[in-house]
DNA sequence: GAAGTCTGATTGTCCGGACAAACTAAGGGC
DNA sequence: GCCCTTAGTTTGTCCGGACAATCAGACTTC
């Protein structure tokens, strides 16, 4: 493998637009992101100090720092007191984010389908009242979905939400993800619960999803909260453990 | 349910010591997380603006900032221009961090216990080795253990390490979990990859977990790679899916 | 040669201030 | 009554500076 044709000694090409409405700091951030992804800056090199650096681009050291400080948290860079900011030796790509399946599917280039099974009202169960914070008995909405790639099914999607958030439209559903309907509707999404298990497919199971009664099943419960607090879904999946798992990234908090 | 007794009109106790060597911004949010842990800051209750706060504690706005952004960063508070900042109203604790099945097991109560099974040198295959990084061929450590909680068998790990890193002893990995040895021998942990999935328990890995044939088992693989981006280990492990899920929490990046 | 010591470099923390952008709510016009 | 404008509040961004804590490497000492 030939070494990467850059020269380390190279002053790297930085430069702000004090006229954009994008903030100094971030343009900072993505210029310096794009680098590290481009391999202008290998992994392992100094950065160069902050001042030296604010000065060269006529900024001041906090925003500098600031830009620096959101690739930390992102952990392509590490910073050590005395020694300079390093970019991070990689194969690093990005931490876990609340992706749903779709978004997983599409970036994989499997070109997702969806189809919906059943988009109706019903009165919550205790499991679900519990996990959306109602009352039991509360209508609430039921959205069974089956996600298939290549025509093949590979999960079956059931979902509770409550009602009056925004509207369920079976098309829009197999067009789109869950997720992205709910950031259409003004909804900004704040974090979330998960579990992960498996279990045995019973026949009913195996049935939709094409697999034998018994066979291992994947299993996700996940509970979605918005900015307020509020719980906004709750669902229970269930993917074909021969055909996906789940793949994520996680930084260690300092 | 009695109300909480607390008075939201009544100002936050806060005050700050200026002679410790803990950071100001660092003893604030603390402050500010045990309240809201404690429920004297409700979820949903203003925080007061920073100017103010700042004067209060005889600190600085970015001090203030900066402690406020923090807990922003976990996902307690909610920053609203315009509106000021807010108590998240949580259901949400942590968010997901790099643990170990024996914290895990310790933070449940379960009173963890470990069985060495295999601790020794091989040649890396092509799969470690990747992994790893290192060459094909290359020596590694190979330990093999049995996951015990209430004297049944909840998880099979098998965990690959480079040499040279650190002193692996078995009667220390059966007294706790990898992770504190790593971090006990000056290894920061930075991030890990991980791959989770579902498949059916061959005869052996049954008879190993007190599982039937074919039963439905988790797994789990993961690279872990210290602050250098160096990988550290890397581990397959197999969990009984009728005794273990995983459980976590997610936070969306802005 | 090995150990401890000093020095320079670099990030960490903190201050005080300034203006811009976004949101809320009250006031005015229709 | 309803909609638009306006003013006030609060966070977002940015500046320039100061000192402390920590690290690496060279130097000194034994």
């Amino acid at each position: 493998m030939p070494k990467p044709e850059v020269d380390p000694t190279a002053p790297l090409r930085l430069s702000v637009d004090r006229s954009s409405p994008v903030p100094l700091y971030f343009q900072l951030a993505q210029q310096l992101e794009a680098a590290i992804e481009h391999g202008t800056l290998t992994p392992g090199s100094l950065l160069g100090n902050e001042i030296e650096l604010a000065g060269r681009l006529g900024l001041s050291r906090p925003t500098v720092r600031q830009a620096i400080q959101s690739l930390v948290d992102k952990g392509l860079l590490v910073r050590r007191r005395g020694v300079g900011t390093q970019v991070v030796h990689s194969q690093v790509k990005r931490p876990l984010e609340l992706s749903s399946l779709y978004d997983d599917l599409e970036a994989a280039g499997q070109r997702p389908a969806s189809q919906v099974l059943v988009n109706t009202l019903e009165p919550a169960s205790a499991e679900v009242a519990a996990a959306l914070g109602v009352a039991e008995g509360t209508e609430v909405h039921r959205v069974e979905r089956l996600r298939l790639a290549h025509g093949e099914p590979m999960a079956y999607l059931c979902n509770h939400l409550p009602t009056g958030l925004f509207d369920l439209d079976s098309a829009q559903l197999e067009a789109t993800g869950l997720y992205r309907l709910m950031r259409a509707a003004g909804i900004t999404l704040h974090s979330a619960r998960q579990s992960v298990g498996a279990r045995a497919a019973t026949a009913d199971e195996g049935e939709r999803l094409g697999e034998p009664e018994g066979a291992p099943l994947l299993t996700m419960q996940r509970t979605t909260f918005d900015d307020t607090g509020r719980a906004v879904e709750f669902g229970s999946h269930t993917y074909r453990a021969s055909r996906y798992s789940f793949e994520f990234q996680l930084l260690v908090r300092p």
